[in-house]
DNA sequence: ATAGTATATGACTATATTGGAATATACAAA
DNA sequence: TTTGTATATTCCAATATAGTCATATACTAT
């Protein structure tokens, strides 16, 4: 329970639960849409791994994470919790806002990969 | 929530939520319940305090803490997440029983004071 | 095979957290 | 007022954590 508990402890690891409960992610979408660096957003999504809230799967030379619907399931109250406590504060307001204009702009990894500077700004 | 969520990333802290889920205790029955140093028992009641899950008052020169029922109320999901794995796991039940004992044979807190092993080996 | 790309990992630094021992404070009782 | 007791706080050491930069790995495409 103390390493729930921790992996949930960071603002970081919270704003990439509250993309995840949109959907699948692959790494260069969370470094972008939460700006962060590569290796961080790396770092953090292996915590959360670890802890049993994500799991992962490749595709070509990207790596989707998602949630792991059978721990979510055994921990619903909790997950529950997030999502109340996400709709209610701005922050993770403001990054599903961002990350739907990037899906209505029908954006994705390639685009990331050619300049990821101009998908920020896009969707800022 | 990333400070609610560290609060009880902490074993010791989870374990004194667990046993103010049963009432009120003051800080030398915490101390002489889970076996820690009277600083820390102080220390790890100050962070949950200064959260927002406890509330404590002062009796004569005891100080007795118990759940902030406001709190509890507004963040409800997560305290019966809390309440659900607290039953599940052993150290937790172990505790509990331990303050069973404490109450079945109607020790208090001027029992500590005289002699805090004594107690102890009575409950143990 | 080689070059390029996506992700993971390691080394390192800065900062935070925990816990113990000693001390301070607040109150009680004599 | 002095002494004792309950709790809080401070100082310190040990450990954990988050972040960055550089490098390694795994895969793709040529």
């Amino acid at each position: 329970m103390v390493e729930l508990f921790k992996s949930i402890g960071d603002e970081n690891r919270l704003r990439i639960m509250n993309l995840l409960s949109q959907g699948e992610f692959c790494v260069c979408e969370i470094e972008m849409l939460l700006e962060m660096t590569q290796s961080n957003a790396s770092k953090h999504l292996k915590k959360l791994k670890n802890v049993g809230w994500i799991i992962s799967s490749k595709e070509a030379q990207w790596i989707h994470y998602r949630l792991n619907d059978e721990f979510i399931k055994s921990n619903h109250l909790l997950y529950d919790y997030l999502r109340e406590q996400f709709q209610k504060t701005l922050i993770y307001n403001h990054d599903l806002r961002r990350y739907l204009k990037y899906k209505d702009k029908k954006l994705n990894c390639k685009w990331i990969a050619e300049d990821k500077d101009k998908v920020l700004n896009l969707i800022k």
